[in-house]
DNA sequence: CTATAATTTGAATTATCATTCAGAATAATT
DNA sequence: AATTATTCTGAATGATAATTCAAATTATAG
C-alpha cells in the first residue's frame, strides 16, 4: 500500500474515474458488454464521450478495468473471512456468509461476473480471464489452506484440501444461484443447512457435529 | 416421433440446415455470438449470405436454433443414463460418465453452453434462456428421481432429492471444468473418485460403500 | 485581468456488420 | 430444348456505434 500523496486535482480525477466505472457497471450488468454503447455510458455518467476516452483508451479497457475492480472487491471480502483467526470450520462458514452477502447485494454484478468467469470470456480480447482467474486461484488456495489446517486439527477427513476447496466453492455458488433465481422459494440462510448436511456431514471426522454450532448473525 | 416421410429435396434441405449449424457452432464456440459475422459463417459453410437467410430469418434465430440443438443432444445423453433400469447408484455414476464424455469431446461447445447458461444470457433477446432452463430443470428432476428411489431403497440418506440433484450437478460440473482447464493435471476418471469421496461418503447411508463397486469402462 | 495551458465537448468520421433483393444459376416441367 | 419455377448469390443498403479531433470551456499563471 503506497501512501496516498495525492493532489486535489488527482483526487478529483480518481473520483471521476470511479464515477464512470459506477455508471458503466450498472449498464453492463443490466445489458452486457455488447449491448451498451459509449454514448449510453456518457449519458448515464454525465460526461462527454470524449472524456470517457481520456480515462480509458477504448471500450474494452473500460470494461476490463471495471471487471478487475469488482473482482478485487469480491475476493477481498471473502479473503478477509478466510484469513481471520477463528477456527477452520468458522472460517469456512464466514466465507460462505461473505459470499452470500455479496450475492444478495449485487445480483446483477454477480451475474455479469460469472458470465465472464465460467464458460468463456467472449467479450474481451485481451487477457481479462487470466487476470480474474489468478484472483480466483488465490482465493481457492486460501480456502484450501483453511481445510488443510482443519485436517491437521482433526476436524475434517484427510482429503485433498484443494479438491475440498473447489467443492465448497462450487456447491455454495450453485446454492446461492438457486436462491437468486427463486428468492421466494429459498432463503439465503438455507445455504448453511445444505452445506452442513451435504458437504460437512460428508467430510467431517466422525464425532464432529457441525450443526450443533450457532450460526453467524445473518 | 413422426415417421420420416421426406422427399429427396427435403432431405437435402435438412442436410444443408445441419451443415450451416455445424459451421456456425465451430465459430460461435470459438468466438462467441457477437464476434462472429454472417459473412464469416457464409465463408466457413460455403453458402452465400442470402442462403443463410433462407434458412434462418436472422442471426439470432440461427444462434438460437444452434443452442437448442446442442442443448437437446446434451440432455438426451444424460437423460438416457438416468433412466436406465440399473440401480440408483449406478445411474448416478452413468450420468456423471455421460457428462464426462460430452465435456471431453466438445470442450468448446460446452464452454459456449455454460456461458449461455450460467451468468446472464445477453446474446439473445427472445426466450432462449427459458427454453434451455426448461431442459435443465427436467434433467435435474430426473436426477432427483434417482435420488428419491435411492433414498427409498435405503442407499442414500434421507435428504431433499432436489438439493442432492443440484449438488451433484454442480460438483461434477466444476470437477469437469477443472479437468478441462488442466487436462495434464487431472484425469477425467478422477471425477468418480472425488464424487465418491466427497459426495457419496457424505450422503450414503452408513454401511453402503460406494468405492467397493467397480467403475464404468471409461 | 489577460494570456496560456489543460480539459471537456459532441458533431463528424469511420468501421463494422446485419439484412435485402435484383439478377444469375439451377432444377423441374412441358 | 424451351419455358417456367425455384433456389442461390453477393454487391449494395442502412443502421449502429466506436473513435477522433477541432472548437469551446474551464482552470492556472503571470
Amino acid at each position: 500500500m503506497p501512501l496516498p500523496k495525492l493532489t486535489r486535482r488527482e483526487r478529483e480525477k480518481q473520483r471521476q474515474h470511479n464515477d464512470i466505472l459506477d455508471g458503466a457497471l450498472e449498464l453492463f450488468a443490466k445489458k452486457g458488454f455488447h449491448n451498451v454503447s459509449m454514448q449510453e455510458i456518457a449519458g448515464k455518467t454525465e460526461f462527454a464521450i470524449g472524456t470517457l476516452y481520456k480515462f480509458f483508451n477504448n471500450k474494452e479497457v473500460l470494461y476490463k478495468a471495471l471487471m478487475i475492480r469488482e473482482s478485487k472487491k469480491f475476493h477481498k471480502a471473502i479473503g478477509a473471512a478466510l484469513e481471520s483467526n477463528k477456527d477452520p470450520y468458522a472460517r469456512i462458514r464466514d466465507y460462505v456468509k461473505a459470499k452470500s452477502d455479496v450475492f444478495r447485494d449485487n445480483i446483477n454484478v454477480v451475474r455479469l461476473y460469472f458470465a465472464e468467469t465460467s464458460g468463456a470470456s467472449f467479450n474481451i480480447k485481451s487477457g481479462l480471464e487470466s487476470e480474474i482467474k489468478q484472483r480466483y486461484d488465490i482465493s481457492i488456495q486460501k480456502i484450501a489452506n483453511v481445510f488443510k489446517e482443519g485436517i491437521q486439527k482433526g476436524i475434517f477427513r484427510d482429503l485433498d484440501p484443494f479438491h475440498l476447496a473447489v467443492s465448497i466453492d462450487s456447491l455454495s455458488n450453485s446454492f446461492l444461484f438457486m436462491c437468486m433465481e427463486n428468492p421466494d422459494k429459498f432463503s439465503y440462510d438455507m445455504n448453511f443447512i445444505l452445506l452442513d448436511e451435504i458437504f460437512f456431514k460428508g467430510i467431517a471426522d466422525s464425532g464432529f457435529h457441525s450443526l450443533g454450532k450457532d450460526h453467524n448473525d445473518s
